[in-house]
DNA sequence: CTCGTTGTAGTCAATCTGACTATAACACGG
DNA sequence: CCGTGTTATAGTCAGATTGACTACAACGAG
């Protein structure tokens, strides 16, 4: 066995929402060395009582400024851990990264080590349309596994139903579909797909408010119990 | 920011490999402390200069005693990372776990730190039968999801033909999904399935060897360039 | 009360699946 | 060299699922 030289460990986090009918991600602008000035993906050092996991729960709540005891509506998992060598300018360090989905969050809080913190659409970062910024570190393809991530589990999980605060509407459903895949569902057979896969949602006896533009109001539902569409949905 | 505190970093390993028609997994006897003489996924630590990744095909050539300039027949890819504060006695170590399939490889050569090495029947380790080992640190909950990462991608990808030697036939690869899923596929239907996913087999003009008990020889294919199979081929 | 908008329900051909049956090719033992 | 068991390959068919539609119901605004 050879050597184990000292590695920082480190958590990012992709945080998603869905604001404006855009698949949207949460970024920090650092205020400090390296990359001073740049947005970057929300993270920080892992404690050394604590594992990667309960590190990006703390930093989630630190950056989305949620009252620590209030019970988080949402989803978190592990993405992928990189660790090229030269990933980071001061020292070596691996980051786990997580991957986060929340309906719509309030405006973010700037962190300690933050100077600002804002959302972005998700499709501006990645086709580098006119202002937006470049990432600081690996964050850009960090953010593209984590959007393929959250694409690809759709299509055969319930996770779509995290990303709306309950209870909520079919149509809001599938708005979230429209966002992520950017491309909307067929509206029959989506309400057919998620109504017949048992437990993916519960009726209420409720109806949803007016959308503004008239219309027949939606019946609302809450979250079933079922995780797995099999088989699944497929993007258009 | 607050301090970053020192970890090592290391990766550990699941090398499966169908034998005799079960689906076994490569584990090395440890030879130092912690866990001197039990049972371990083949792993290290991560080199100054060196990614995860390539940390992982380095320990990959050692544990199998494989040529390092041999081109290895296979697939490997990162599955998680694990980084509860107690999995080590020793310091604060995380692993960043990577699942590697092979076609049949040679019987395993004894690392430098290792006091053996074999393979083993997984099935036989999870379920705690008769004379399986404990396996050391957190492992048996690597190798738990290990297995599920590779029963699941089975479905939705063209993965199953890594596990056989080239070129091969389509009853090896049927037994390929047994080995995994426990259970065969239909025989007709799954033939219908991979000829019918374009690129997922291409067809030689060679048949194969005598089975030993008679009967037909299968004609032989070679991997296609297919990587994934939509809709996905559904387990029993 | 009427019109545009949005949600809900149903139709239908094309496709895919799961569970079969039938046939072809081969090894081996008389 | 002829049967016979074994294994590979081909085909069938009812039922489920999909994709692309059309028709209808409920609501808000003017």
């Amino acid at each position: 066995m050879s050597e184990h030289p000292p590695f920082a460990v480190a958590v990012d986090l992709a945080i998603f929402t869905i604001r404006d009918g855009a698949l949207s991600v949460l970024l920090v602008e650092r205020g400090a060395e390296p990359f001073a000035g740049q947005w970057a993906l929300p993270g920080g050092f892992v404690e050394p009582d604590e594992d990667a996991e309960q590190a990006a729960w703390r930093e989630l709540r630190e950056e989305t400024g949620l009252d620590p005891s209030a019970r988080f509506s949402g989803h978190l998992e592990q993405l992928r851990t990189y660790s090229a060598p030269d990933r980071d300018p001061r020292m070596r360090v691996v980051s786990v990264a997580h991957v986060a989905l929340a309906p719509d969050l309030p405006e973010p809080q700037a962190g300690t080590d933050a100077a600002d913190a804002r959302w972005w659409v998700v499709d501006d970062l990645l086709s580098s349309v006119d202002d937006a910024p470049d990432l600081a570190f690996d964050h850009r393809q960090i953010l593209l596994d984590a959007r393929e991530r959250v694409r690809a589990k759709l299509e055969y999980t319930t996770l779509a139903t995290e990303f709306v605060a309950e209870p909520f509407t079919l149509p809001e459903l599938r708005r979230v579909y429209t966002a992520v895949w950017g491309t909307p569902p067929d509206l029959g057979n989506f309400r057919r797909k998620v109504l017949g896969t048992e437990g993916f949602v519960v009726p209420t006896d409720a109806h949803g408010s007016p959308t503004g533009a008239g219309g027949r109001r939606a019946l609302l539902y809450r979250r079933g119990s079922a995780t797995v569409v099999s088989p699944p949905m497929v993007r258009g």
